[in-house]
DNA sequence: ATGTCGTGAAAGTCACGA
């Protein structure tokens, strides 16, 4: 089973190219950030014509997700346990939650489709709202993976975080002045891998970025960031196979500024399964 | 030139977010 994680920046305006990709790759599970619309607004029809079945969570231009599977899709869930909400100009408990998180589980995996908070700047309130988030995201799934020991399940998505130096290649992202690179970020995202789930891609790809602003010449430059990831817990580590980051896709007309992330497991490789010959 | 995108609202350009 093949699953991706691709920040598409608009949905609408990509839409021919992203079923195109998919078709070619043979991808059953595409985790979508950034669908820039709302529910009703998303082309179901073009991903039902390519054989796939979308669930979505959109409410505006800003943000989104969505999980396209080929191979079915159930259990849909919009909002992590303790995920805060933002409100420009507001602070407080109570404020709305966007969509950045969907999650459904597709032939035994679950798959959350994830676009973590910008952070906008060091000082903004958009920072604290980010470091909130993803520790309201590491609860959360810890307390999913205590529940569910033996289950696969992969955090996915546009974390905005450049966990180590070598993950950052654009010259104006700049510690102590930038967001992406803070101590605290990096923090946060260390405490998911501290938690037990692992980077299933870096392993097997480990070099090459996943965005590339589209300012300044900073795909031909290769001054891009790793910022896109597949987090995996110890069961769906296990049955990763193979993986690869697309850069082909930051190519040609009409790029997002994120290319797919991609992992294939072996789903035939359980150590459990008798009926497999032994070869010695 | 923050030198490019995408969106929506108002409008044939701007504000916002990234």
């Amino acid at each position: 089973m093949r699953i991706a994680t691709w920040n598409v920046n608009s949905v609408r305006a990509r839409v021919g190219r992203i079923v195109d990709w998919l078709g070619r790759e043979e991808v059953d599970v595409l985790a979508m950030q950034e669908i820039k619309c709302k529910d009703e607004q998303f082309p179901h029809a073009e991903f039902e014509a390519a054989g796939y079945e979308v669930v979505t969570h959109g409410l505006n231009q800003w943000n989104g997700v969505a999980i396209a599977s080929r191979v079915g899709i159930e259990d849909v869930a919009r909002t992590f346990d303790g995920m805060p909400g933002f409100l420009k100009g507001h602070e407080g408990p109570d404020l709305p939650l966007e969509p950045r998180a969907i999650g459904a589980t597709a032939n035994g995996v679950r798959v959350w489709s994830l676009y973590v908070p910008n952070g906008r700047g060091l000082d903004d309130p958009h920072y604290a709202y980010k470091l909130d988030w993803l520790e309201a995201l590491r609860g959360s799934t810890a307390a999913w993976m205590a529940a569910n020991p033996d289950a696969p399940i992969a955090l996915t998505g546009d974390f905005n975080i450049a966990p180590t130096d070598a993950d950052n290649g654009d010259p104006t992202i700049i510690e102590g002045v930038s967001t992406h690179v803070s101590p605290a970020e990096r923090a946060a995202f260390q405490a998911l891998l501290d938690s037990g789930l692992t980077d299933v891609v870096r392993p097997r790809i480990p070099e090459g970025f996943t965005y590339w602003d589209y300012k300044q010449l900073r795909f031909p430059r290769n001054e891009g960031l790793r910022i896109d990831f597949i987090l995996g817990s110890k069961p769906f580590a296990d049955l990763v196979a193979g993986a690869g980051i697309h850069r082909e896709e930051r190519k040609g007309d009409a790029p997002s500024d994120h290319v797919p992330v991609v992992v294939d497991l072996d789903l035939s490789a359980d150590e459990d399964d008798d009926d497999r010959p032994m070869i010695f």
